[in-house]
DNA sequence: GCAGAAAAACTGGTCCAACCAGTTGACCAG
DNA sequence: CTGGTCAACTGGTTGGACCAGTTTTTCTGC
């Protein structure tokens, strides 16, 4: 790393009347981001702790718990007396990383992440829906209906609707029996971005399909697992923008 | 938490010739397990730092350094000044946490895990190879080709077949051009666990047929989006154990 | 001159002790 | 009972010291 003057100073703790972050959260999105911004490329040595901390100006423990969520983000590698080194994170990040790749200047923009985690929302859903057919119980079929039911009656504002979708959605995923699908899940609505740049309309045609919804809780109820599958996929393929993407590598 | 003599040590410094385990990790993954096994259930408050410290006989930044982890991983939530709150992982934590299911006693097996890893990972390839095929350049759609024909010629041992296999379809995945699907695939296959307990058999049905594989690239190469689906969908669901699941919840 | 061993100079890992900065809750005046 | 004050928690940060590995350099001894 380059030892040219440090501009970068972290917030100081009094930043008006904004609440303070804590300086090894702060170090850690710093080094995240230049890891995912490719400023500190795959294969290069990331600067000894005791640098980091003279670097910043803080102390050295700061430093290496942001070091420790690195190392459990997998985007470094570090050994005992050795050095450590940055990692590819195209091969070894993994899903919960996702909200933080915005920020990277090289890498995909928001709105491309947006459409992904919408694009894996949908793949997920329909086959957890399917899922969700062939296998839960009646008592989780009959609230799924209920929930829809539910659903109906929840008031027009967008973001209430946006939480009680998610909800129903949860009972599904969970109906699914299949823990990969409810992590995943939770790393996609649980990521602060996901949701967020998705254009309104879009967004609105499918939480106002208040039909759709029972009539998925319908198809589960009973178990008619195809046409669960195929609604689902529907109604979650409304919120992806159709933007046709450059060809990739 | 109750105070009863602790019978936990963490792993003594030179534990016969075994390389030893940072403090850290050790605690980190024994709050872990705690968690997902219901000993310190959602909304509880975990011990203060320093009784941590304390209990397990350690120094307090060690004991940082895991709940700062813990937090990282949405297991808890702690607030400066107030306790540590043991979050609902069903409700928060995200795929990459997977990996630490198994140890919990009252959560699902390793087979469960393992099967839902296979059928997440059959769910995304699909449609992974169908997002490859649409929208990846000729350059991708040829070295998924050569890697195909190189594939074939790999040795007959299942150890280096599947390794071969994994680079394989990661050039499926990153032609997809989903950010999302690579990273899951980065945690699924990043799991110690996922492939790990998957009966030979089934494993070998997918593995060995390399014609399924070379015609899957070629598929992706003349742009045949439904039929590479297909196919992606049929050979990844091989090595699903098609055990009849107990119904959840 | 050069391989190989010793040693110095790194690296991360752990600990102690203190203090700052928020939150909680008990306690006391009204 | 109400409301405010303050002591006793909680997590957040700092400094310095030392242990435990690795890497690089240096100095041997052939």
């Amino acid at each position: 790393m380059t030892s040219e003057p440090v501009a970068f100073t972290l917030i100081a703790m009094n930043e008006g009347l904004i609440r303070r972050e804590a300086v090894s959260d702060q170090l850690f999105a710093l080094l995240r981001d230049r890891i995912l911004g490719g400023e500190l490329p795959a294969g290069a040595a990331l600067t000894a702790e005791r640098g980091l901390a003279a670097e910043f100006g803080v102390n050295r423990h700061a430093v290496r718990e942001a070091v420790k969520r690195l190392q459990q983000a997998r985007l470094v590698e570090v050994s005992h007396g050795g050095r450590t080194l940055v990692l590819d994170w195209r091969h070894t990040a993994g899903l919960d990383l996702a909200m933080g790749i915005a920020a990277a200047d090289a890498g995909p923009t928001v709105e491309d992440l947006a459409r992904d985690a919408l694009e894996m929302r949908a793949c997920i859903g329909a086959d957890a829906a399917r899922l969700c057919t062939i296998r839960c119980s009646e008592d989780t079929a009959g609230e799924i209906v209920e929930a829809a039911g539910r659903y109906a009656r929840t008031g027009p504002d967008l973001t209430e609707l946006a939480d009680a979708d998610v909800a129903w959605w949860r009972l599904i995923v969970e109906g699914s029996g299949n823990v990969a699908y409810l992590l995943a899940f939770n790393s996609l609505v649980g990521g602060t971005l996901p949701v967020a740049d998705v254009p309104d309309d879009l967004r609105a045609a499918e939480l106002l399909d208040v039909e759709a919804h029972q009539r998925l809780a319908a198809h589960i109820a009973a178990r008619e697992a195809e046409a669960a599958e195929r609604l689902a996929r529907e109604l979650l393929s409304r919120s992806v923008p159709a933007t046709p993407r450059k060809a990739v590598r």
